[in-house]
Order: structure tokens, then sequence, then C-alpha cells
DNA sequence: TGAAAAGTTTACGTTGACGTAAACGTTAGA
DNA sequence: TCTAACGTTTACGTCAACGTAAACTTTTCA
């Protein structure tokens, strides 16, 4: 069952189980278990069992909003990534930067194309109502 | 070559060759036939060359902009759909209107997870910064 | 206690969206 | 004229992202 939650930011000692997860996020389990399997996710082991804690949770909201967006799951990885503070390097803190310049021009183009889809389909819609009444008076 | 555009709002009369479609999208014309081959685009012949209507590019433009989104072709197969005006039969109307609700909150959904995700960046980018700050002064 | 539920690994299968190669026809221009 | 450049069809290959099945162990709880 799921813990009550200490509501730490960092909460250490919340765990979830597989099924949990897969519940949670609507998600099977073995997706979820593809994601350790190309190295997205490392959960701790508790015997053989999976034990996921409140990172690898965050982990896994993170890589099902990439693939909402169309992200592979090496594109996420790399988001991922982003997210880790351990890099010390300036090469990669440069590098790193670059990366984000990427995917926030990315997104923006996506922005763009949602509120152009956006707009057709407020015309689209408008010409079905237009015709239902149309049709539906004859 | 393009012809001259006679800007029409229903052009008629312009044509496009299949790399010329390929050029201007960035799109092989391999990925070009496949659209055909699975029915999301229906160019007419010259011979047994492909011509390209306005029509078709805009189905092509619309079937990019889908992929930019992360959209299915069969999902852009169903957007697109909805711009078809032949639809004359209420249920069907219906259908659609439900169906651009659908998308719609589809979309708004993509808004949040693009929100989310710039903010995260733009998180990172800050935590990236700082980091080279301090690590380039010392 | 004993059956159902939940967990595991291994491994082959599938699906979408093309890539790539072969083998061939047509057209434009140096 | 002939050789690029562009077009075509057919067909097998590939890659990501899982699905699915088998065979097994562990946990739970009526």
């Amino acid at each position: 069952m799921a813990k009550a939650v200490k509501n730490s930011s960092t909460d250490i000692t919340t765990e979830y189980s597989i099924s949990q997860l897969s519940k949670e996020f609507d998600v099977t389990t073995r997706s979820i278990r593809h994601y350790e399997d190309i190295g997205l996710l490392s959960p701790t082991r508790r015997g053989q069992t999976r034990i996921y804690s409140q990172a690898d949770r965050t982990r896994l909201r993170l890589i099902l909003r990439g693939k909402r967006l169309g992200l592979s799951l090496e594109d996420s990885r790399e988001i991922i990534d982003m997210y880790e503070p351990g890099k010390t390097n300036i090469d990669q803190l440069k590098k790193l930067i670059d990366a984000i310049q990427q995917q926030r021009s990315k997104l923006n183009q996506q922005l763009d194309d949602i509120s152009k889809l956006l707009k057709d389909l407020n015309r689209a819609e408008a010409d079905c109502i237009d015709a239902l009444k149309t049709n539906g008076k004859q």
C-alpha cells in the first residue's frame, strides 16, 4: 500500500511497487520494466522485487510527459538528465545549456503548431455546428 | 518549377512534383509515397508521375504538423478528415464534434505539459549558469 | 493451508513508420 | 546522342517501443 506521505520535499521514505505506479500512471508493468531495461529507471530491490522511490516516480512521470509530447525515450533521457545535479564539468554544462536551448525552441514550435491546430479545430467545429443547424431544419 | 501563384483562396491550378514537396517540407519522397500508400494523400497522375495539388500540399503540411506534435499517422488521418466538407450525415457530424472535443482536450494537456517542461528547462538552465559561475571563479 | 494475486526472468512476436536497394522508364540539356 | 536528374514499382530490412506467452517464485489472506 502507498505509505502516508511525510510531505518533505525530498521524501526519502515513500515507496511504490511496480503495480502501484502502473495503476497511477495508467501504463503497463511491461513498459515500466522496459524503461528500466534501457536505463531510464533504476529502482532498488528488496530480494528480487523492484522498489520505486519518490525520485523513480518523478522520472517515470517525466518519461510519460515526454511521450505525450511525442518525444522518443532517448529524447526523454536527455531531458531527464538535465535535472540531475551531478554535472560538475564545465564543458558538459555548456553542452547542457545548448541542449536546453534546442529543446526550448522545439517546444515553442510545438506551441505554435498547437495554437494553429486549435484554431483549425474551432473552425471545423463551427462548420459542423452550422451544418447541423442547416441540416436539422430541413 | 513552381508555378506563379494566382492567389485565389481555392487555387486549383498550382501543381507540385514530389521532389518539390520533399524539399519544401524537408521530408523524403519515400515518406510522401508512404503517406499515399496508407491513403493519406491521393495525388493525381500525369502518365504515372504524381501531381500534387494545393490541397495535397495542405494535407501534407497537416500530416507533418501532426508528426511534430507526436501524433500517429492514424491520428492525423482523423484530424485531417475533420477538415473535409463532405460530411452531410448528422450522426457523423455529431461524432466529428465529439472527436474535436477530444483532440482539443488532448492539445490542452499538451499545452500544460509544455509549460511545465519549459519551467523545468528554465530552472535547469539557471542551475547550469549558476554552476558555471561558481566553477569558473575558483 | 492453499489458492489467488503479484512478482520475476527469458525470449520471441508485432506494429508503425519509414530506409534501402534493385531494376526500370522518361525527360532535359550540353 | 547520351548521360544526369528525376520519376516509377516492388520488396525486403530496420528500429523503437513495447505485447505476449511461458515458466517460475513469493506474498497475501479467507
